[in-house]
DNA sequence: GCCGTTTTCGGCCCGACTGTTTTCAGTCG
């Protein structure tokens, strides 16, 4: 079993244990057990039957230590499945609904015998939560609102979450001898925010007529597998333990590249091309690219060879959704896209002295490591009292050993003083104006955005970037609202005012929080925005990150000009607002 | 359940905010 499905089984514990009214520190330790299997680089499987060496991990003790080892052995953990079983496996997911907490859920089923979000759908629309302790009016309404928002959203996965998943899948298919081609199309190869299944294409002589029955079972015997929902010669498709849906696709390499285009759509990307194509005397499909008349082959092997026989350019996939792309590669106008080697900083990172996990010297060497010529420490500001945000006097502390370090590095990258201030209800920052004054990034953030009716937030928000230390304004939306939409939080006025103060915006690339997709992202920049973007690293290995952003500012066709942290240190500086 | 230790048990991140209260429980980060 890999970590990862340890740290799930752990957390799950967790979350059933805290339904059940267990004690509050052992849920705690359930936790920060799943949070130490998933940072640890040792894998586990190996080590599983060795108590020590996993009672060496800090938040390991005894009891887990042989809890992992049963995992392992049993594939399964006791406690949760007694859980699972008094609750039903339904449970979990009404705990996903905001505003639902283990207490909810437990009255919820204590008192309707609800376990499951269908159930409470039910209920809640025959009323019967109505009289219930703590079920107002607005209560009731809410939770109506995130249950209609879980339909909308269900069966999406996130970026990182579909990416983990593709490389394990493209790791076991490199067991197999004969694969010439294996790629993963759809939205995943277009870098979409969500991802509701994976189409995976492969070829090779292992696709051939003689071996593809023999192809067909090694993927259908892939150990991730939930269960099969078709098994054929040319495709398998299953689900996966998290119930993401995947399509293997076996294909002759001679129309690999027809099959490509088409099964990576955009689906309005596709008609357009193919309209194209019938005006030029073709017949686009996801066998070929043939001509109208005789139905010969013009071209099926690549996409390159497609595209250019309908007189067009290359299409990088995240420009794939009928935006004016296929008008501009007929005119040789394709933005030259901003990549990951352009960046040259990240100015968001999180140290040990709040929820970090690193020093600020790991994390400023890491960086370091990476290529970036500077890197800001930005921890908590005090009022996210969970992380111990900095007060005034810890944060003048904090920046006095940021600039020792910074002096350590002997310019070998620029360490930055920063602070991410959260914004209080009414629009003020939690720290005093002149200890922002002392810092190079101050990045002003919400965190409890999605609980409150939004739009105060927006008022909430206006106000706090008025404050003229605030440089960056830090996850403008929010994780919760990128899956909701739509959303009634006026982010065009925000980002209005952020361009007029001058204030960047951040794409934050921490997966579980990506704040804009390509949408907001081409808004921002239509209205003029200064666009930054981090990774909010808690860790060294969080800097790799910065991919998943990095897709939605190529959907947003921003090139390199049009990002501030691909500038060197001094011209970066001195592009963010001005302090007064 | 983990940790640190005054080695055998007590302490374990906490404050803002909402919606329901009429003084607080629950959720979130």
């Amino acid at each position: 079993m890999d970590n990862r499905s340890i740290a799930q089984l752990l957390e799950e514990t967790a979350d059933l244990l805290e339904i059940d009214g267990g004690d509050s520190f052992r849920i705690r330790s359930y936790r920060r057990a799943a949070e130490a299997v998933q940072g640890t680089t040792v894998a586990l499987s190996e080590i599983a039957q060795d108590a020590k060496s996993l009672q060496a991990i800090p938040g390991i003790g005894k009891g887990m230590a042989a809890n992992i080892a049963a995992m392992e052995e049993t594939g399964t953990f006791s406690p949760r499945k007694e859980l699972l079983e008094k609750y039903g496996a339904g449970i979990l997911e009404l705990l996903k609904l905001p505003g639902m907490g283990p207490k909810t859920v437990a009255l919820l089923f204590s008192s309707l015998q609800i376990a499951t979000v269908g159930q409470l759908e039910a209920a809640l629309k025959a009323g019967k939560l109505e009289g219930l302790p703590r079920f107002g009016e607005k209560q009731i309404a809410n939770l109506k609102k995130a249950v209609e928002e879980y339909h909308q959203h269900t069966g999406r996965f996130l970026l990182n979450v579909a990416d983990r998943e593709a490389e394990a899948f493209r790791e076991y298919l490199g067991g197999l001898e004969g694969l010439e081609q294996v790629t993963v199309a759809g939205s995943y190869r277009r870098g979409r925010e969500t991802v509701g299944d994976l189409d995976v294409l492969i070829a090779g002589p292992a696709c051939e007529q003689d071996r593809a029955t023999e192809t067909a079972a090694y993927v259908a015997s892939y150990p991730g597998i939930a269960d099969i929902l078709a098994h054929g010669q040319n495709k398998v498709s299953f689900h996966l333990r998290n119930r993401m849906q995947v399509d293997v696709r076996l294909l002759p390499e001679s129309s690999y590249g027809a099959a490509l285009q088409y099964f990576t759509g955009s689906k309005s990307h596709n008609v357009s091309l193919r309209q194209r194509a019938l005006k030029q005397g073709y017949t686009l499909s996801e066998y070929a690219l043939a001509r109208v008349k005789d139905g010969s082959v013009a071209a099926a092997r690549t996409e390159e060879e497609i595209y250019a026989a309908l007189g067009l350019e290359w299409i990088p996939p995240h420009l794939r959704e009928n935006l004016g792309e296929i008008e501009a590669a007929e005119k040789h106008t394709l933005p030259k896209l901003v990549e990951q080697a352009d960046i040259r900083g990240d100015v968001h990172a999180h140290t040990t002295a709040t929820d970090g996990r690193c020093s600020i010297q790991e994390m400023a060497e890491a960086a370091l490591a990476r290529g970036y010529e500077y890197m800001a420490i930005t921890d908590h500001s005090k009022n996210l009292a969970m992380t111990n945000g900095l007060d005034a006097k810890r944060a003048r502390e904090h920046m006095k050993k940021i600039r020792e370090v910074d002096a350590e590095m002997e310019g070998r990258i620029r360490v930055l003083t920063g602070i991410e201030v959260d914004i209080l209800g009414d629009g003020e920052l939690d720290l005093p104006d002149d200890i922002l004054a002392e810092m190079d990034i101050v990045i002003a953030s919400v965190h409890t955005l999605f609980n409150q009716p939004r739009k105060e937030m927006t008022e909430r928000v206006l106000r706090a970037v008025e404050n003229p230390y605030v440089r960056v304004l830090g996850h403008p939306t929010g994780r919760l609202l990128l899956l909701r939409e739509p959303f009634d939080f006026d982010l065009g006025a925000v980002l209005d005012r952020c361009a007029e103060l001058g204030v960047a915006v951040e794409q934050n690339s921490s997966p579980e929080r990506l704040d804009l997709n390509d949408v907001h992202l081409r808004t921002a920049h239509e209205k003029g925005c200064r666009i930054v973007i981090n990774t909010d690293a808690h860790h060294t290995s969080h800097y790799g990150n910065i991919q998943y952003g990095m897709r939605q500012l190529r959907r947003a066709w921003l090139t390199k000009q049009d990002v501030l942290n691909t500038l060197p240190a001094k011209k970066f500086l001195g592009a963010l607002r001005p302090r007064p």
